[in-house]
DNA sequence: TAAATGACTTAGG
DNA sequence: CCCTAAGCCATTT
């Protein structure tokens, strides 16, 4: 995977870190926040690697319908299918689902809200980024 | 190298 | 509301 794909999945999994309790996130709305507007599909794919007892909220990422994005195959975890555990951890939360659907004008995530710390997260990035290269280059 | 495969999105019927 | 088609893009066959 090429640097600048890993650094793109490091910033979404920041991003769905930041997500609050009660709100969701769409896989584009991520995607453009992260710096890549076309690759909604690839922030699927970083919550698919995610292992089962993960700390990130993977459940209030949904899609742009406002519906929680149907699995291939068939994924349970305990034992029940994820959609299912996502939709129950989700209203556990105050997340409301009407005929599966959640209304995004309400309870979809609005970062810009919540300060600037969007700015802030990418200059830690920036920050790592460089501390890193500096070790690099002292032996 | 080409074709298939998705935790996607938008537009249209 | 449901369904399709088309565009999208990284990964996998």
């Amino acid at each position: 995977m090429s640097p600048e794909l890993e650094r793109f999945r490091t910033r979404v999994r920041r991003l769905v870190a930041r997500i609050p309790a009660g709100r969701v996130a769409t896989y584009g709305q991520l995607s453009a926040l992260a710096g890549h507007p076309r690759r909604a599909r690839f922030v699927g794919r970083v919550l698919r690697e995610l292992p089962p007892g993960s700390d990130l909220p993977w459940h209030r990422v949904i899609n742009a319908q406002g519906r929680i994005s149907p699995r291939a195959g068939e994924a349970r975890w305990p034992g029940e299918p994820v959609e299912r555990r996502q939709s129950r951890l989700l209203r556990a939360e105050g997340v409301r689902l009407r005929g599966g659907v959640v209304d995004l004008a309400r309870y979809g995530w609005r970062p810009e809200e919540d300060g600037g710390w969007i700015a802030a997260l990418i200059e830690e990035e920036e920050a790592e980024e460089a501390a890193q290269h500096t070790a690099a280059d002292e032996p």
